[in-house]
DNA sequence: CGCTCATTGTACCGATAGGTACACGATAGA
DNA sequence: TCTATCGTGTACCTATCGGTACAATGAGCG
């Protein structure tokens, strides 16, 4: 046929596939069927296959958290990207419909492939999260612990709404996070 | 050979197998190898196959935890049974060494196989935890709620232990989820 | 028009997937 | 000791895996 498609086009496909069937689960006729690109295709713009394909996506998925998430959180105005960083979670995460990439990678055997890239994600967000609330008065250790305590119960969130099918746990859990973040208690 | 294996035998080290690779990942050669087993033991034990054999460590998973987690927190005074499950949680997951398979099989398209035991296994946790925290003297509303929070927060705790590679991690989420549950606030 | 080159479908590859068939050997009960 | 059964190793099955080769196609451009 003709060039309609482009590689950033097909990522976002590939996530979703890698998203509901895990790297193992993953096979390129399903990758295929989805983005409706032959082999072909698909090895013409990532050559190293699969592999790069997960990479490709973890590298996607890990920019616009950059851009939308983190990157806020160091230089926007604390409060203003906090409240940023709730919105951002909440629509990507569909409130709990869809699962954190990353986080399943890191459950298995896929985490040791991407080791980098995986720990890298969570460090990143932690830090900058850390950073903002430093900004906004916390102490260093008060918002290292916070920090950490909101992005792991984020990912539980998700597992949990995934494994409950609970349409409503991933939104309560955001409200209770969101409430320990706000300065009440003496940090 | 002879009949030194039994079904229960084999189990345990099945479900090791599974943690490490995921459903998908995990291959009958690889349990064979990890087992030494041959194809004819492990179709005579589990004559559904693979989805028998995940299932039994599903059940199996289960069981640990009904009998040394939910049961003790329904039946015994709740105190006890709560720091019982501290204790167990630790050494279950090797602070955080070890990943909930549960919860692993939750995040991919393995969760629909065994939706019912994966989502039996959360349910009944946070209701048992909720019930030793009422009979403590919380609020229902703030028992389901806190119970629900601890629950996630160790799956959180797991999936960021993982991903970073952070030794002290998950023993740190512990001592902040513990000290949670310890009644200094208005419940 | 004709050249070039990115893009594509198709056929094919060896390896391995999960699963089946079956016959051999040990065992235990009579 | 004879025999029915359990446990096991091995050979084999088809389907699919990830990946490669390559020829046809088409757009862009001089």
């Amino acid at each position: 046929m003709r060039t309609l498609n482009e590689r950033p086009d097909v990522i976002p496909l590939v996530a979703e596939v890698f998203r509901e069937f895990g790297y193992e689960g993953t096979s390129l006729s399903r990758i295929t069927e989805r983005t409706g690109m032959g082999k072909g295709s698909l090895y013409h713009f990532f050559p190293g296959g699969k592999e790069e394909m997960a990479n490709a996506v973890l590298e996607d998925v890990g920019a616009w958290f950059e851009r939308h998430v983190f990157e806020p959180l160091r230089s926007e105005p604390p409060g203003a990207a906090i409240a940023r960083m709730w919105d951002a979670v909440d629509s990507y995460f569909r409130s709990g419909g869809r699962i954190c990439l990353v986080g399943a990678f890191a459950l298995d055997g896929t985490r040791d492939r991407f080791a980098d890239r995986i720990s890298g994600y969570f460090i990143q967000w932690i830090a900058a999260l850390r950073d903002a609330l430093i900004r906004q008065g916390w102490s260093p250790a008060a918002a290292g612990e916070s920090a950490e305590d909101v992005v792991l119960g984020i990912q539980g969130a998700l597992v949990l709404a995934r494994a409950t099918a609970d349409d409503g746990l991933f939104a309560r859990t955001i409200v209770r996070l969101k409430s320990r973040l706000r300065p009440d208690e003496g940090h």
